[in-house]
DNA sequence: TTTCACCTTCCTAACGGTCGTTAGGATATA
DNA sequence: TATATCCTAACGACCGTTAGGAAGGTGAAA
């Protein structure tokens, strides 16, 4: 689908340019058509712009639930430092995590209501299944230190925005020696 | 100064709008001046842009040291917790820790190689001094859990850069609970 | 003290270029 | 016949930038 094939460049354009910075001549000239084509499948600019956001939360979101659901009988320390490598993998793959992190840090101003619209519920929903997912673990392992799990995952939360930030800025190598650095103290604060 | 006026000024344009959204029609206008008087000052926007960045690391770096010398004296524990609050209160005031913030993790691709060039020192000094820190505090103290300072202190940046973020994206309310969150788990992983 | 050249700062006007968008028509598909 | 998809052409708006000149201040020469 020709549609698809223009969200999909639109993703890339996207992250590394910033709303403002992304112009439709040369993402149509990537796909291959002429600019006013792309009116053919979105209304303009902020439909296509939109539509590329939506699509990047739901897409990341059942990736998102397909990884904890691979690795739900393993150790909660795996599955917790197992998502740092999962992530950094996935946005080795594509540009949508990076596209999904600029957006949610610097939203075009015009769109801002509608982009935390999709963001809050997103933020939301991993807030409360990283809570569940602390609380049913820790009924097996007893490993935790404290019984504040929304606590907990809200720190877990920080931490991996904090790594994921780095990995967008600053590529690979200093996202490996971060990690690194901040994981064994972060788990040591939170076992028993 | 009026140089100095638009610069300020462009500091708050280029951090809500970033540089491709920021226009030199508006700064003028927030000025009271036109366009092309812009042009008596600097080169053109590049110029503006880049001077804006250098002016605002150097006013932070300043900001920062005297920071760390007014609380020379404290507890470890408070010299790093309170740094939170520090630049909490730093980012209200104006708009410069958010125009660095974003330019950091989104620079002008154009610009990519200019702006690495002065943040590249930046973090590096900030890191060195962090470590260097923690050593001196340690030796008083025997706080910590380890002796490798240099991670402690690549972690703690994590860390702060994570708060800092979610401060910029969703601020002060947001920002607070998730630092009564991290931070518990964090020093407790931190200190002996 | 006056004059004159120079420099800075600001202006109006306009440049070429790119932007997002629309109109209207060709072609193919159903 | 109707609809979807693409095209060329062109729209008005805004972009960063430059040309050229007016106003004002500075400082040296007459």
């Amino acid at each position: 689908m020709k549609a698809d094939h223009i969200l999909q460049t639109a993703v890339g354009h996207f992250a590394k340019e910033g709303f403002e910075g992304a112009s439709l001549s040369k993402i149509a000239e990537e796909v291959g058509i002429k600019k006013p084509s792309i009116y053919a499948h979105y209304k303009g600019k902020d439909d296509l712009f939109l539509s590329a956001l939506q699509y990047s939360l739901n897409t990341q979101k059942s990736h998102l639930a397909a990884y904890f659901n691979s690795v739900r009988d393993e150790p909660l320390e795996s599955i917790l430092y197992g998502y740092f490598n999962w992530f950094a993998k996935e946005s080795q793959d594509n540009e949508r995590m990076n596209f999904i992190l600029r957006v949610a840090y610097f939203p075009p101003l015009r769109l801002e209501k509608e982009v935390g619209e999709f963001f809050n519920p997103f933020f939301d929903s991993m807030h409360r299944h990283l809570t569940r997912l602390l609380r049913e673990r820790d009924r097996q392992e007893k490993v935790l230190h404290s019984e504040d799990f929304s606590n907990a995952a809200l720190a877990y939360l920080t931490v991996t925005e904090g790594t994921m930030t780095e990995l967008v800025y600053s590529g690979m190598d200093r996202y490996e020696s971060r990690l690194q650095a901040v994981w064994p103290i972060f788990w040591r604060g939170l076992r028993k």
